[in-house]
DNA sequence: AAAAATTTACACCTGCTGTTCAGATTTTTA
DNA sequence: TAAAAATCTGAACAGCAGGTGTAAATTTTT
């Protein structure tokens, strides 16, 4: 199921969408403001963002902008109708469509679907926390230096990474990693977590900080701010 | 020089659409019906269609599905402003944007050009880091050398330059370059890839930061900047 | 039909990666 | 504080993925 993160002053407006897209299948998060969307973008994963030109506090572009950048999560602006010239200003900030209000029920529908179809092809990209994830490249890059992992390392790196503050046991990490049913020994597990410390440690990353071992469960990635 | 091919059968609109955009370095070529766009696309190489619903005899939809089909151009769909309900149907049957009649010139522009930039590679020919690709020719040219490739390998690298950093499986270059479900031993594509990189480091090409092996995955090409 | 070019297969070698083990270290328990 | 439990660490080894040379098979050209 996808995940939808509405972002409007206007509490109608949020109501509204919710009210549309949620019996079709997606799950809306409604949010007042940019702020918010942050805050919400920050430990969960959204599919798309709509998000409103006109808001009070941070407009639309800057956060558009903090979005694509921090995320690269695929945005529709939402417009008001006469304003031609924000869709070339959209256009070019890096939305990947807009959509004026009001709007048709129908249109939307078929705009959200054609992003999130273009999306699911190029097979995006995670970005937070100087992170950026590449599955498609099979890279992982730290403050815009390459990360040179093993396959193993990588996966694991991805876990984590997907799921911030969560405690994965060994038994855990073994059949999402390896595979469902493969025997490995623990060790082994605490072997490739070292791996990845000493990577990680290599390219400055307080790394202690974050992948945390919690005795006696297994470990974690937490996320600061 | 990019090549836009307008489809109206309205004389007028095409020469408002020409005469917008001719001056900012688009090379127009204008038809009055699907037929001669069929024609015209036969043999010339396109980077975009203006194509308009409304037509006689063939419309506009079933243009659109024939010219994705048989040339996968990128397509943008003129309406007329109140068919909202053409906006869902186009996006559904492959084109990538759309928009109402009367236009606005900004807005036209600005969707050309995010167009453009999507399917920026799958031009013709591309040309980037002293590589030129000729499909149409068959010629691989580096930095004024022309590089003679066997058809594998020149699949192979024109897959390869068409998708940076991305990392093929061997299993995804087969189906890619052989063909789905055709039998191949991967170390039959180590060969090509050895073969490749041969011919590559001849003309001068440091291959080593180029088209990299991703270690329990497969291959990549490097783009550098 | 012969020659050349291309594609494919195979075998061997190299080096990376994954795994394990034993001892050291840290954390928890009593 | 001492003992027990869990984890960390370094080194060694095994297995496997990929590189390479060669030769056979196939396709294309002459």
């Amino acid at each position: 199921m996808k995940t939808i993160l509405l972002v409007d002053d206007e509490q109608r407006m949020l109501d509204l969408l919710s009210l549309y897209l949620s019996p079709l299948g997606y799950k809306c998060v409604k949010t007042n403001s940019a702020v918010e969307a942050f805050v919400y973008l920050e430990s969960n994963h959204v599919d798309l963002v709509l998000l409103d030109v006109m808001m009070p506090e941070m407009d639309g572009w800057q956060a558009c902008r903090k979005i694509k950048q921090d995320w690269g999560t695929p945005i529709i602006m939402l417009t008001a109708k006469s304003e031609k010239h924000d869709i070339v200003k959209g256009l070019n900030i890096g939305a990947d469509d807009y959509i004026s209000k009001p709007f048709d029920e129908e249109e939307l529908l078929a705009r959200i679907e054609a992003v999130l179809r273009r999306g699911e092809l190029d097979d995006g990209f995670i970005s937070f926390e100087g992170f950026v994830i590449k599955r498609d490249s099979f890279e992982v890059i730290f403050e815009n230096k390459e990360l040179p992992l093993t396959p193993k390392e990588f996966a694991m790196m991805e876990l984590f990474l997907h799921n911030p503050n969560k405690v994965f046991s060994r038994e855990h990490l073994i059949s999402s990693v390896w595979g469902h049913g493969v025997s490995i020994e623990d060790r082994t597990i605490d072997s490739h977590v070292r791996n990845l410390r000493e990577k990680l440690r290599k390219v400055g990353l307080p790394v202690d900080d974050y992948l945390l071992t919690v005795w006696g469960a297994g470990y974690k990635w937490v996320r600061k701010k």
